[in-house]
DNA sequence: CCTGTTTTTGCGTGTTCTTGCCGATTTTAC
DNA sequence: GTAAAATCGGCAAGAACACGCAAAAACAGG
C-alpha cells in the first residue's frame, strides 16, 4: 500500500462516513496508529481534513470553526493586554481606545467583573456586547476609518464631560522626550482628553514603538503612569523613562 | 463518538430546537453528564453558546463576525434592503437604525455614492469602515445590548442636534392605528426623535411584524412615509395603512 | 552495482487529553 | 425551609499523542 494511496482512502472513508477515528483506520489499513496519525496530521495541513483528537472530521463549513476562536495573530499583543488587566478593579470606569491591543484587552476582560467600559471604537462595543457584568459607553463622533474610532469635536465635548479611573491606550510613538505622539491629529486631539480626564493612563505598546517620534503631541512622558511592553525593549530607552517616573512593566 | 464530533452535534441540536438540556444531551449522546457539562463549558467559553443552569441557550443576537456570511442567510430582509436603496440620492445624509435589515441595507450601499451615513449602531459602523465614499457619523451614548445601539439622554440630545434627509429602520411592530412601536422604552425614545428629526422615515419590515403592538410608542403611521415588506403582507392591513398616507413597497 | 542519503514505518518512552466517578457545594424547585 | 438537581473540583484509568530512534525501503549518483 502506498503512502498516497492510503491517505487517499482515508479522505474517502472520512467523505463517506462523516468521521474517521485513528484506531480504527489503523486495523482497517493494516497499518500502525502512529502511521494513522501521521497522515492524519499531513492532511490537516493541507487543509484536506479537520484533525481532532482521536480522529478527523471533514471540513464542514456550516459548523463553525471554534479552534481559530482561540488563535492568537499577536500573541505578544495579547500578553500585553493580559498584563494590563491586572490594573483592573472591579467596579472602575475605563476608558478603552481603540487598536488592536485594546481590542484584545476588551476581549480578555474578566466575565464576572462589574465595569464601566467607555469606548470611542466601535468594534470594541461590538465586542463588548455579550459582557454582561459590563455596562458600555459609546462615544460618538466623525468615524475617523483609519483609526477605527470617532474623533472630532463631538467625540471631544462627550469625554470632556466624563472622568475615568484609568484609560488604556494602545502606543502609537513613546519618546523618552518628547513623551507620546501620536500619526493623526484628530486622533491626538482624543488621546489628549482622554489622558486628561483620568486618573491613570496605562500605555500598551511593543518595543518598536518607543523612541518613535509621530507628528502630533498627546501627552508627556509624566502624565503617563503604566508602560506595557516586551522584554525585548531598549533598556536605555526604558531607563530614560523611568527616570520621568513612567512605571515600566515587562512582558 | 469524537469530542470535536460531540461538541459540533450539540451546536446543531441547539440550533435546531433552541435550547439543550445537560441531562437530555448525556443520555442522547452516550456519555456521562459530566462529559456534557464540560463541553458546554468549553463552548460557552468560546462563545458558542450561552451556558446556563442545567444546559445552554443560543447567544441572543447572531453577531455576523464582520463577515459577510449571512448574505444568503435572510434574502428577503436582503430583498427589502434594496429596495430602500431607491429612496436614496447622493449627497444625502441618513440616519441608519440598528438591527439586522438595516444591516444588509448598509452592506448594500453603493460604493461609489458619496454620502453622510449617520448611525447609532457600532456593528454598522465597522460595516462602513470600507466604505470609502461615506462620511460616518457614530452616535454615541448608552450601549444597549439588546439592540445592539447606543440609547439614552446622550443619544438624544445628540441625535437633536442633527437632520436627516431619510431615517432607515427595522420594523418592531407596525399597527395601523397604533403606529409604530418599540420593545424597549429607551430604543423607543431614539427612535421618536430619529422619525422628527428625519425628512422622511422608511421602514422596512417582514409581514410578520405587521398588525402588532409593542408597549413603547414611536410614531403614528401619518409620521411615516414609506414601508417595505413582502408580497406575502396581509393585504387588509396594507389597506387599512394606505389610508393614512403610508406609501406601500412591496418586494 | 555500490554507496550514501532520504523517506517511510513501527516501536518504546513519557506526556497530554479525555472521561467517569465521588464528595462537597451551589442553585433551583416546591 | 428542605429536597432534588446541577455544578464544581479533584482524582485516576485509559486513550491518544508527541518525540526520538532505528530498521527497512526507496532513491540518487557515480
Amino acid at each position: 500500500m502506498l503512502l498516497a494511496e492510503r491517505q487517499s482512502l482515508i479522505l474517502k472513508e472520512l467523505n463517506d462516513k462523516g468521521r474517521v477515528y485513528a484506531a480504527d483506520l489503523a486495523l482497517q489499513l493494516g497499518v500502525s496508529e502512529d502511521t494513522v496519525r501521521r497522515d492524519l496530521n499531513r492532511l490537516g495541513e493541507l487543509q484536506l481534513l479537520r484533525r481532532v483528537h482521536g480522529g478527523a472530521l471533514p471540513l464542514q463549513l456550516d459548523v463553525p470553526d471554534y479552534a481559530d476562536r482561540l488563535e492568537l495573530k499577536h500573541p505578544d499583543k495579547q500578553k500585553r493586554a493580559t498584563a494590563a488587566l491586572s490594573y483592573l478593579q472591579a467596579g472602575q470606569t475605563i476608558l478603552l481606545d481603540s487598536g488592536e491591543t485594546c481590542l484584545y484587552l476588551a476581549k480578555s476582560l474578566p466575565r464576572d467583573m462589574r465595569l464601566t467600559v467607555v469606548t470611542a471604537c466601535p468594534l470594541i462595543a461590538c465586542e463588548l456586547m455579550h459582557h454582561d457584568k459590563a455596562d458600555v459607553i459609546v462615544v460618538g463622533g466623525s468615524f475617523f476609518k483609519p483609526a477605527l474610532r470617532s474623533v472630532g469635536a463631538v467625540t471631544c465635548n462627550m469625554l470632556r464631560k466624563m472622568r475615568f479611573d484609568i484609560y488604556f491606550t494602545g502606543a502609537c510613538a513613546l519618546h523618552p522626550e518628547r513623551g507620546f505622539t501620536a500619526k493623526y491629529m484628530e486622533e491626538a486631539e482624543v488621546m489628549r482628553i482622554s489622558v486628561e480626564q483620568s486618573d491613570r493612563t496605562v500605555v500598551m505598546g511593543g518595543p518598536d514603538r518607543l523612541g518613535l517620534i509621530a507628528n502630533h503631541q498627546v501627552a508627556g512622558i509624566r502624565e503617563l503612569d503604566v508602560l506595557i511592553t516586551d522584554k525585548s525593549a531598549d533598556p536605555t530607552v526604558l531607563q530614560a523613562m523611568r527616570k520621568r517616573e513612567l512605571q515600566i512593566v515587562l512582558v
